[in-house]
DNA sequence: GTCGCGCATGGCATGGTTTCCACGGCCGTC
DNA sequence: GACGGCCGTGGAAACCATGCCATGCGCGAC
């Protein structure tokens, strides 16, 4: 026996020139033979798989990435995770990652200063990640410019880069967003409010946006103070809707520009004995799988955490293979995702 | 200038050659400024750190840790994203575990079979991760046997092996149930129902324990059909509770094994014109972001999971850092986290 | 003045894999 | 029957950072 075998024998972690002895083959060949790069005979490919099963060996990630320059990392970054919307957009994306061999960094934690993002893009960066999804974002984008000099390529949600390695997904919050008020409107409603997300948050804007269009080319005049600021989380619901409680002339019914927010807004309605729908309509967006469960169980616009995981790791892929081959054709770079309304028992007819 | 720098500046991706030519010094020097290894003279680790500035230098991760063998990477397995108790958690943990130096590796998905405890095994065993914090586990913890048998220092919750290498985290459930129980008790209860979770989940039989024990010792009877199987889930508690109301001799109150399960309790109530807390009193457990927002506020017992994840953590690297130097002293091997009755407004004396 | 010691520094092997290049055998062709 | 080309295979460089070992310098002690 070979120093070599002996070796490994002893440490236990069987190495690719372990697999190489046993079955009699070269290194090369045994890597030829694992990554079928190229043609490797029957005879030896059986004995290379043989050898490998016999060691229960795997290839070391940290080897192969040095060599290959590519790590088989995505990154992935939410807006937050506090949102049960986010945990299963990222599970879904993690799903499809992994059946493609890429594994994920994912930003777990809420982001709040450019210092949080400089510190995540620095980790990516360390960890040289060969893609970043970035499923929500605000004004700090400048930071992802670090990315982008790296070369990689990025996917946005709601937002266009002029950049060839940059993709873009829109989401298509039109549909739903018309379906919603046109519900509220066949049901009756003309005074709708609106809780708007974060003004940093390119999503939240289209959401407003698509709410202010919806009403206009229903006729509705929307007055100034039923749109009113929330921050997408269960508190800043409740102190919107407290604000349009106080408000002379209040709406008949609102709208969120999530589900959180509207989780908030149900509570602050049972704090003010006002109840749901019989007093006040209220729509969500999201269809986070809590809706279902509130009280009244809550009409929202849906919008599939599969379809935009799907659409993410999609426009990610194609760019990450075509940074392989650079003289490739061009690549797609958007994507569409639509929303639809789901109607539960959170809206009627409003009251007189 | 030499060959070396030219091809640095080409491709764009400064080396530590290329830091350590621009600095003047051996990349040895550079090696020991970054890593503070052993001392380097205050004018060479200037311009070294000058060096590493001006080109806006990274060490490359991946043959760092080739040639050291640590990944800095270490895995989480929790029970299912979709509890937000769990995004918290691994939230905090994260947060931790980077301000060390270690990326994580996060198992998103839902665990349901063996099988795919055997993918994240294997991914995190390709990944070489340092080691792998279990914040739950079923029956399967066979499997988790492989990642012991490659060396990789575990924690657990709830589940003590003997093994050097596994570190338990003891969740003392038994307070807060202790004080659940007592609270109903108090307010007059002495029919108290419990909701479990599945049995294949440590976590779930030591809460149920608690729960026996803690009525055992009010000197409660808790009659067997009071104890019904849920699953951790909304719909789980829905169903169990629906089956507690076709019961002959119903209880007034009920425990949940955790908050899903009872939020899916006060739909359920609701959908039976059951009114919560007058005709039924609840209690959750964990304490997650929802509760305060359902109607009502849903009494819980609290379980903080920044307490868990930073003894999850800090038992981890204990043993991490122990694989460095074999010969060390013995590591700590159980850590604590208490548990904490959080009254809102889902409890109150049970009718006549 | 010489010897020895310690400390800052550099050279070089090392880690595990991929990939380029070279080699040898086989088959087909003229 | 000799030669060219192709295919399967092996050898070795390259990827980049770490850490051991050797070197050279300065300083203190005798």
């Amino acid at each position: 026996m070979s120093p070599r075998t002996a070796r490994s024998t002893s440490t236990g972690k069987p190495d690719i020139r372990t697999v190489a002895s046993l079955a009699r083959v070269s290194i090369a060949t045994v890597s030829r033979t694992i990554n079928g790069s190229s043609a490797v005979s029957d005879k030896l490919s059986k004995r290379v798989w043989q050898a490998i099963e016999q060691l229960n060996y795997f290839p070391n990630t940290h080897a192969r990435s040095l060599v290959s320059g590519r790590s088989r990392i995505l990154g992935i970054i939410v807006e937050n995770i506090t949102n049960p919307f986010f945990p299963e957009l990222i599970a879904s994306f993690e799903e499809i990652a992994v059946t493609h061999g890429f594994e994920l960094l994912v930003s777990s934690g809420n982001i709040q200063s450019a210092a949080q993002i400089e510190t995540i893009v620095r980790r990516m960066l360390e960890r040289k990640v060969e893609g970043v999804a970035v499923l929500t974002f605000g004004s700090e984008e400048s930071v992802l410019d670090q990315l982008v000099n790296h070369g990689i390529p990025l996917v946005l949600a709601e937002f266009e880069v002029n950049n060839p390695r940059v993709s873009t997904i829109l989401i298509d919050y039109a549909t739903g967003v018309r379906e919603a008020v046109e519900h509220l409107v066949q049901l009756g409603h003309r005074k709708i409010a609106y809780l708007a997300g974060p003004h940093t948050l390119h999503s939240a804007e289209t959401r407003l946006h698509c709410f202010e269009s919806a009403t206009a080319v229903s006729g509705l005049r929307i007055r100034r103070e039923w749109i009113v600021d929330a921050d997408h989380t269960l508190k800043g619901g409740e102190a919107g809707m407290e604000r349009l409680l106080r408000l002379k002339e209040r709406p008949t019914a609102v709208i969120c520009s999530n589900d959180m927010t509207a989780i908030g807004v149900l509570h602050a309605a049972h704090q003010a004995r006002l109840s749901v729908p019989e007093e006040l309509s209220v729509i969500g967006l999201d269809d986070i799988a809590f809706t279902e469960f509130t009280l009244p169980p809550l009409t929202t616009i849906g919008l599939s955490r599969h379809d935009l995981a799907r659409a993410a790791f999609d426009a990610l892929r194609v760019q990450v293979e075509a940074m392989a081959e650079p003289g490739g054709p061009p690549v797609q770079r958007r994507f569409e995702v639509t929303t639809k309304l789901v109607v539960r028992e959170s809206t009627a007819a409003p009251r007189a």
